[in-house]
DNA sequence: TTGAAAGCGCTAACAC
DNA sequence: GTGTTAGCGCTTTCAA
């Protein structure tokens, strides 16, 4: 590696001062064409880069904003992240991008650190418990699906009524005996309200709800939805907060012999595109990831510029009709009801 | 938002020198019990925050390393990008991410950005052309799959042999007619050991290769694929050089009325956690992405440490046989060999 | 149109 | 044990 090359170096070589080099780099106040040149000729020369920490350090901004999602292996959270830096790199940020599931040690480190103007602010897409970090930053926060602080906007899908959709989805193509899969961590606790609309729609047909775990580890996970089988054979539809989950679940019903969907119709949730790809027939709910990045980004820019913003963005959700779903009965085929 | 806090006021609230607090901070120096409580409680009733930007000047060290991939929404990547998030994390850096995938531009402006010191090195699992930034860059880099400039060291997965395993496990199977997908865009130009793999094997046994190219949008890359039926109806297997085209495929196979894997077999590559979630049954050739990323962040530690490291590391693969697949016929069960 | 010098917030000699 | 001071590399008044 060369030694490093500054300002200084740059302004020796083309015989002026370090500031008219400055001014050449920002293209600020006057200059001749001369010096320009010859500015521009001792940088090439040199490959000289500015050192952006010490621009930083002038300015007090850094262009960069940290994103804190689960994980960023997984299709949700993958699509949501790529959203966030795309729409974020082109209005000049780049992005420190953190996985903290199920590790709240990490991310609360990695908060400690970043509270040190090391970002402009901050996209958080899962947090862990209630780090006390997050009720004494004081920098610009966006939360995304999840409940952070009275005055930190969150965007979200609406899951109750993709929830209530999915499940309505189901009964309207005969279900009769639907259980539910969901991430029940105590992390989660903001994040039921799809069980909620799950439990909401049963009861109001006076049916039974029945919720099984969805866990952190795959393995564990298929074990746990294993019981669902033999604990309720009657099952004829099951509803996924997750479209991995559904997998999951569409293999295992295929694997014990459940004929899907007409002895068993599995809808799951996300809908992202990595899903769509690779499991196309699934049935889902599509949150709208895109938009949800779009005004994740727009609040934060909003709350950068210190303009007001709304508490909460709730985006509408679609539900998509897969092959894991049963026709819908025609009218004239429907049976009457006693 | 609250006026900065910076170490002089900490300083002047607890009644010593700046650097006393600067001390205390870093638990440098000897410093006396009573000092270090009145500092700290300083600290804690100003929720002060050292400037990380200002520390980073000093030190020279950002602690943050970039990273490049196409895109962090697709599986591989996706899972890539958290395995190096979190093996870097635990040598205390954190990561700047960017999705280059098909702009150049982008990743140009991106790198020239990074090489101002704003990281301390870069992983690059992708690479746009010949950007010339690549060639003047001075600074420590780690490319993965990808060859870059003869002093980056490369991680790779040994392409050449996954190709030629999961060509070999078709005709193990009995295919005679195989069809090869794969990323045939300029940009790729590294990337064509399974292609080349793909045609040795076809040509050991004299018959005729085709590859159909898959493209950025899976719109298009679909309509690719729908011609390989039109063009050749009589292929009873196919070797897609991703799982994400693998998928497609069979959606695509089932759709015509190929049955699968008794007319028409399928292994794709790739074997991502999610693919093997979502679909569970298709036969892959699965790199060992997180040995990948451990030698990744290995080498880049050598290299940030001036330490030698080696030009090439190559990781073994393994082929999964999945459903896709017909079961090996058995010994007895071989037709004799004219 | 350009240069000199102060300062961004922190660390690390070097004194005391 | 603790304070003083000189930078780290850049930007930006303020003069010239």
């Amino acid at each position: 590696m060369n030694k490093k090359i500054k300002l200084e170096d740059v302004a020796e070589l083309a015989g002026v001062s370090k500031a008219t080099v400055s001014r050449v780099i920002n293209r600020r106040g006057y200059l001749s064409q001369k010096t320009i040149e010859k500015v521009e000729a001792a940088m090439a020369e040199l490959n000289y880069h500015p050192n952006v920490i010490a621009q930083q350090l002038h300015t007090q901004r850094t262009n960069v904003i940290g994103i804190i999602v689960p994980t960023v292996a997984t299709p949700f959270f993958g699509e949501l992240t790529a959203e966030l830096e795309q729409r974020l790199f082109k209005r000049g940020y780049k992005v420190l991008v953190s996985g903290a599931l199920n590790n709240p040690g990490k991310e609360r480190q990695y908060l400690q650190q970043l509270l040190g103007r090391q970002v402009d602010g901050l996209i958080i897409a899962t947090h862990n418990a209630d780090l006390p970090e997050y009720q004494h930053a004081n920098l610009p926060i966006v939360a995304i699906d999840r409940f952070l602080r009275a005055d930190i906007p969150v965007v979200a899908s609406d899951n109750y009524a993709g929830a209530t959709a999915a499940c309505e989805a189901l009964i309207a193509r005969g279900a009769r005996h639907i259980i539910h899969t969901d991430d029940l961590s105590p992390l989660n606790a903001q994040d039921t309200a799809r069980q909620r609309a799950y439990e909401a729609v049963m009861q109001a047909h006076g049916w039974p709800a029945y919720t099984y775990p969805s866990l952190l580890d795959p393995v564990q996970t298929r074990a746990s939805f294993q019981r669902i089988f033999t604990e309720h054979p009657e099952v004829d539809a099951i509803f996924a907060s997750n479209d991995l989950d559904a997998a999951t679940l569409l293999d295992l019903a295929v694997e014990i012999g459940y004929a899907v969907p007409t002895q068993l119709q599995i809808i799951g949730y996300d809908g992202t595109q990595t899903t769509q790809r690779l499991l196309p027939q699934l049935a889902t709910v599509v949150q709208p990831l895109s938009e949800m990045a779009a005004q994740a980004v727009e609040l934060l820019e909003a709350k950068l510029q210190q303009r007001a913003t709304p508490t909460e963005v709730v985006l509408p959700v679609q539900v998509k009709f897969g092959r894991t779903l049963r026709p819908l009965p025609t009218k004239k085929a429907l049976p009457k009801q006693k």
